[in-house]
DNA sequence: CAGTTCAATTGACATATGTCACAAAATTCA
DNA sequence: TGAATTTTGTGACATATGTCAATTGAACTG
């Protein structure tokens, strides 16, 4: 099945324009593959050497902290999702990646990605804006940490990210907000 | 005075081997200001288009909140600094940056480092590893601003950046970890 | 060097939020 | 479908932290 593959095309069509051949070209270092809910696509402590483009789903990426879950991001469909600092540094990855819902991905080993930057410049430049992309995401995330209200970060959240509230549970949504998962729950009896 | 440029390029050095033709060509877009204490390299609402090494000082990066600064970054001697959201995506900075001490650095243009691009595919790659390495630090930082006490926070600065404790004042750095100016002056008295 | 400004500390107090315990609701799965 | 498990919501309470105000200390300036 090429859905995915397709979709994946389209999404890098959006940061960049590029040749039909040059794609198609990549498309065998690419493999499909299905998460079913909870599924892992890594845990702590393995190395991540794969990064996923999630044509269908939604995953989530935490930590464990003092035997607490604290999730860091939620990444759904059509965008990417890898343990970055372990995949670039061929390091055991911090934090572990779940699946939320049933998903496909289209997935691209750091191998093939040294392959892809050789076979062409292209690769390279979608490298740093993709890298580009998640340091603006970083940021706005710190930016949103620090010097808010939980009440505030909740409604940034749903102004930001509605869609969000609708498919994380709740008490996945507080650790990422930095509050408890009873705090957001007032919250949200409060604002309704 | 070429001192800084030669600073620059052992700092590029530690990123990447290259070749010193490959760099020296560069050196034609490269330009060395000096900025007093105080100074600013970029105003909030100015288009940041250009990227600073650091050869000497120490910058802060701020924004405003609610008429309170908010310091997201300090960047000293033997790194990089720039408006980065601005400097790639040619928009108005949200943040300010000024110099806390008489500072000396090399910048470029975004216009240049686009011709660089052009010129040499090594910049590609700097440009990927430097935004890969400011994308490690953010997410270091989320992570200290999420779910630590400020206690917690500030050992964690005396651990990873003791240097900054002498050299910024303490206002900047309770912005900086996210707790009031009074909450780390009781802090920083336990301790002692 | 005195005077002024700015930075850091300290006290008193209010409050937002975390923690623990339990209840209610929703979801899962046999 | 119904029991078991998980998730969400509430209450009571402790506490960490913010806010406001006053004080002390340091740094700058003429």
């Amino acid at each position: 099945m090429v859905k995915e593959i397709e979709n994946f095309r389209d999404y890098l069509a959006q940061i960049i324009s590029m040749d039909k051949e040059t794609f198609d070209i990549a498309i065998k270092y690419f493999e499909a593959e299905h998460f079913a809910r909870n599924e892992y696509f890594v845990h702590e402590g393995q190395s991540c050497n794969r990064i996923a483009y999630i044509s269908k789903g939604l995953f989530r990426i935490y930590y464990l902290k003092e035997g607490n879950e604290i999730n860091t991001c939620f990444c759904k469909e059509n965008s990417i999702t890898s343990s970055f600092n372990s995949f670039i540094n061929h390091i055991p990855s911090t934090e572990t990646i779940q699946a939320l819902e049933d998903s496909v991905v289209v997935t691209l080993s750091s191998e093939n990605l040294g392959k892809l930057f050789r076979e062409s410049d292209i690769w390279q430049t979608i490298s740093r804006l993709l890298t580009e992309k998640e340091c603006l995401r970083l940021s706005e995330r710190a930016g949103l940490l620090s010097f808010e209200t939980a009440l505030e970060k909740y409604k940034n959240l749903l102004k930001n990210q509605p869609e969000l509230i609708q498919r994380v549970p709740i008490q996945y949504i507080a650790s990422y907000i930095g509050v408890s998962r009873e705090t957001l729950s007032r919250i949200r009896a409060k604002i309704r």
